[in-house]
RNA sequence: GUGAGUGUAGCCCAGCGGUCAAGGCGCCAGGCUGUGGCCCUGGAUAUCGAGGGUUCGAAUCCCUCCACUCACCCCA
């Protein structure tokens, strides 16, 4: 039958889905806003070279799963596969390092990434995230962490755990990935084939491997925490006690870390408790180095960023009532062509009032109409025939209640505004 | 990129070698010629994922491909 469909991993959001849509969108509006951020929409596609610079060319993100395309003039283009660089990008570009720092921005936006598609992964999915940008005090990071927690919380989400650990900057980093990988080099043999390539190619990943035998390693394995220059350690000291008087319930994770390059210090991620693949379900951190990295000044900077996808998923998955969308409380039903014409009338009349008004259409049987009324769940029908038309009246029917009276037409909107 | 499972109307699905591919939901219409929801009756909608093979005969068996789902990798 259908000739086409959706490319895969990507998805049509329904009317049944748009629900869940709406209100996420609305709770991340006005959770940004208390917050002091302020919307940006970046381009869905950039420079290629944006993204290798900044997520990092070794990257699993940048080796395989971008969508990087030539345009017409040659140029090398890709469809954003992560939201902080362009938001940096912009920073730099609009000179946003003249504004009063932290800037705060916020984003709504699609992501894409070449991926094989599962539960709650997409080629294309959807993200909401923050980004400030211009202060290293620790209590932005607790405010940045903060305003993750309160918009699940405000979601109405449970049972979820928040993450936090920090893997240093450039001087303590490279001291403590040597520390790690010669205890991973002693430990080679009970390590799977995967972490076997990953001591030298990205350490940091051995932490989180999922194979058994490979947790009771990384358990067991050095702590970056210990690892951390004074600086560092000082920093996360603070942010703990920030995130205790905001009385968050954060866990320290050792064995957390990100798949983004740019993350130093402080990293976080809020998991649900349910079982299945895709365990987070937000995450942030700081990226201290990315507007330098990018040609701007040394500027620090915090920022974290949901999957919509995951959060609907999640949002199903523990029941969570989400309130309905508005819709036409009003069906207009003609019986006679002679009617029509009132019946058109009369429904733009409504809508120019502000009432939703749904017409029946063609000529279908005043039956049919009211079924159609009916399994459209609108509270009220109104039905225009040829005696209405001569008495300048209208029959207007409570679906509810079966109750029906005649009604002048100049009155309605009275009526209907009861 | 790797592995497993599944593909029959818009949706849920029966059929697993032999009449027009069954049923439910939904849709349309009638019963009630100007009145919905319940009930009853009727109707429309399926190249049985695609291509090839085996067979007198394939939705059913075999092969290839594609898609979907789930998991790994990685990530939101």
């Amino acid at each position: 039958m259908a000739l086409y469909r959706a490319a895969r991993g990507t998805t049509d959001i329904l009317p049944e889905e748009q629900v869940y849509w709406r209100y996420i969108e609305q709770k991340a509006a006005s959770l940004a806003q208390l917050y002091g951020y302020e919307r940006i929409d970046t381009p869905v596609f950039e420079e290629t070279g944006l993204f290798t610079r900044s997520v990092g060319e070794n990257t699993d993100i940048v080796q395989k799963e971008m969508y990087t395309f030539e345009d017409r003039g040659g140029n090398s283009l890709t469809l954003r596969p992560e939201g902080t660089a362009p938001v940096c990008r912009a920073y730099l570009e609009h000179g946003m390092n003249n504004l009063p720092q932290p800037v705060k921005r916020y984003y709504l936006a699609s992501i894409f990434r070449y991926e094989r598609p599962q539960a709650g992964r997409y080629r294309q999915h959807h993200q909401f995230g923050c980004e400030a940008i211009g202060d290293a005090d620790p209590a932005l990071d607790a405010e940045v962490i903060d305003l993750a927690w309160q918009f699940f919380q405000s979601l109405g989400l449970q049972r979820l755990t928040l993450n936090l650990n920090s893997i240093g900057c450039k001087q303590c980093r490279p001291k403590y990935l040597a520390v790690l990988k010669d205890y991973y080099a002693s430990n080679l043999a009970t390590l799977c084939a995967d972490c076997k390539t990953r001591v030298e190619r990205n350490p940091l990943r051995l932490l989180d491997c999922k194979q058994a035998t490979c947790q009771q390693v990384a358990d067991a394995a050095p702590r970056s925490v210990d690892h951390l220059c004074p600086e560092c350690a000082e920093h996360f000291r603070r942010l703990q006690g920030y995130l205790n008087l905001l009385g968050l319930p954060f866990v320290i994770n050792h064995r957390l870390v990100r798949g983004l390059d740019y993350y130093p210090h402080t990293v976080f991620e809020i998991q649900p408790e349910a079982e299945g693949a895709q365990s987070t379900i937000g995450g942030g951190g700081r990226y201290d180095d990315l507007i330098e990295e990018l040609g701007g000044k040394p500027t620090p900077a915090i920022g974290f960023a949901t999957g919509i996808e995951r959060i609907v998923l999640n949002l199903k998955r523990e029941n969570v009532p989400i309130p309905p969308l508005p819709r036409p409380q009003v069906f207009v039903a003609h019986i006679g062509e002679a009617a029509r014409g009132e019946a058109i009338k009369l429904s733009a009349s409504l809508r120019r009032n502000g009432g939703g008004v749904i017409e029946g259409m063609g000529d279908r049987s005043l039956k049919a109409q009211l079924r159609q009324a009916n399994s459209l769940g609108v509270r009220y029908t109104v039905i225009i025939g040829e005696d209405e038309l001569k008495a300048g009246a209208v029959v207007l029917r409570d679906m509810t209640t079966a109750q029906q009276k005649t009604v002048p037409i100049s009155k309605l909107p009275a009526e209907l505004g009861s």
